[in-house]
DNA sequence: GCCATGACGGAGC
DNA sequence: TGCTCCGCCATGG
């Protein structure tokens, strides 16, 4: 099993109309730090290996572009409004609301949202 | 087996 | 607030 179907499993396990950023993917796969080899590891991506490649973006919860990409980053946002993600008007994805977060975090500590203004 | 590559991240300016 | 630079390392040629 190579480093790149570890990552496929973690991808395929983002519920729809949640997100995960390349570095998130990246510690599942217990790679702290290697986002890089996440965004390689979804470049290689075949059509065919139903994974939703889409629901990857980056940290700052905008849509990566590649000139060699199979799709477009177009069709990247329209697959996740149509999972009902929203757009900020900047083309923006709001990650404190979408980030998908696969671990139970204590109640009590997730005041890491702190503050924001919407 | 060595070398360039790459959908990123984050610190620094 | 935004842009530049550097680190990281599995893959493929």
């Amino acid at each position: 099993m190579s480093a790149y179907d570890v990552i496929y499993t973690i991808v395929q396990q983002i519920p729809v109309g949640k997100v995960a950023t390349y570095g998130q993917i990246a510690e599942l796969a217990n790679m702290p730090g290697q986002a890089r080899l996440v965004g390689y590891a979804l470049y290689r991506v075949a059509p065919h290996q139903a994974v939703p490649w889409h629901r990857v973006i980056n940290a700052k919860g905008e849509i990566s572009q590649s000139p060699f990409r199979h799709g477009d980053d177009n069709l990247q946002r329209a697959l996740l409004e149509q999972e009902g993600i929203q757009f900020s008007p900047s083309g923006k994805i709001r990650l404190r609301d979408y980030r998908w977060q696969p671990i139970d975090l204590h109640p009590d500590l997730t005041s890491e949202t702190s503050y924001q203004s919407s």
